[in-house]
DNA sequence: GTAGACCTTGACGCCGACGTCAATGCCAGG
DNA sequence: CCTGGCATTGACGTCGGCGTCAAGGTCTAC
């Protein structure tokens, strides 16, 4: 198998094996001509690293996989090192999901807060004895409400 | 104030006031010399980037809030364009955590299922009638035991 | 023999938020 | 006058995971 119908049955490109090789990732043996030649246990190896990558991981966090499948043992996650990449993986995603839940909290006070006083503002505005709009609220001419766009710096 | 009092008081670094400069989110006033000549708004300003920084907002998502701040607004959140940018940051983290939750139940179930095989193949190696060692699960040779080391690519 | 599809290596681009020089200017103290 | 500490602009480096040429070699089909 060379490498773009390899790419191809894996759903990925070229230049993402050829990345892999330089990496020793996925290193590849050669034919005559030069062209790189692979064989369905390196599809294995690929998939292997597709999956972890999916997961989140980065490369170097998938050696230990490769280099347990390299090695002949039934799965990639066979070795320790494997399951301590795991482990510190469902760490960093502990940890990561905290911080991210803490986040939320804080702008979701933020947001609601922030709403209320949008509010009070509106209210005051339309009330019967409305003092004068420090702010208005509708269309503004500072800010552009277009929140795709906004660069002015040079 | 100058910049590096205004990086001092504010725990940054002059280059990321400069930086914050280019992209038009905080410009200076210019002294009879040349120097960057900053108030006590303008620490204002880069204490409502760095509270959005520190939730994880790039710092184009900061523009609205800074610009809201100029235009001498109560607060950085006091516009629509600040509120618009909260509910897309509170979408993204939900859809964040939800990722992560999904993928955390993921590496945790190949966690579990790969310690219960590594338990399996252990029991059946120290057996009485123990069949051939397919793989000796002690300290490796062709795996490096190491995680914070890893590199052989040139 | 020649088009066209495949392959090779090499090298630069990208994104974000700066870090890290380098060369030079301004100003106060001894 | 000189030293030293601040300032200026400019430009390149970093990290990860590739994308995107560019210039050429190889093989197959017609
Ligand atoms: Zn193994
Ligand atoms: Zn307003
Ligand atoms: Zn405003
Ligand atoms: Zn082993």
């Amino acid at each position: 198998m060379r490498i773009g119908e390899l790419a191809e049955r894996a759903g990925t490109t070229t230049r993402t094996l050829r990345y892999y090789e330089t990496l020793g990732l996925l290193p590849a043996r050669r034919a005559g001509n030069g062209y790189r030649a692979y064989d369905e246990d390196d599809l294995r190896l690929l998939r292997q690293i597709q999956t972890l990558r999916d997961f989140g991981f980065g490369l170097e966090e998938t050696r230990p996989f490769v280099e347990c499948l390299r090695a002949g043992h039934p799965a990639g996650d066979s070795c320790p090192a494997s399951l301590a990449v795991y482990r510190r993986k469902l760490a960093e995603l502990d940890e990561c999901i905290a911080h991210l839940n803490g986040v939320r909290q804080q702008v979701g006070a933020q947001l609601a807060e922030a709403e209320r006083a949008m509010a009070a503002l509106e209210a005051t505005a339309t009330a019967p004895g409305g003092p004068g709009p420090r702010c208005e609220l509708g269309p503004h001419d500072p800010h552009d409400g277009d929140e795709a766009t906004g660069r002015r710096a040079g």
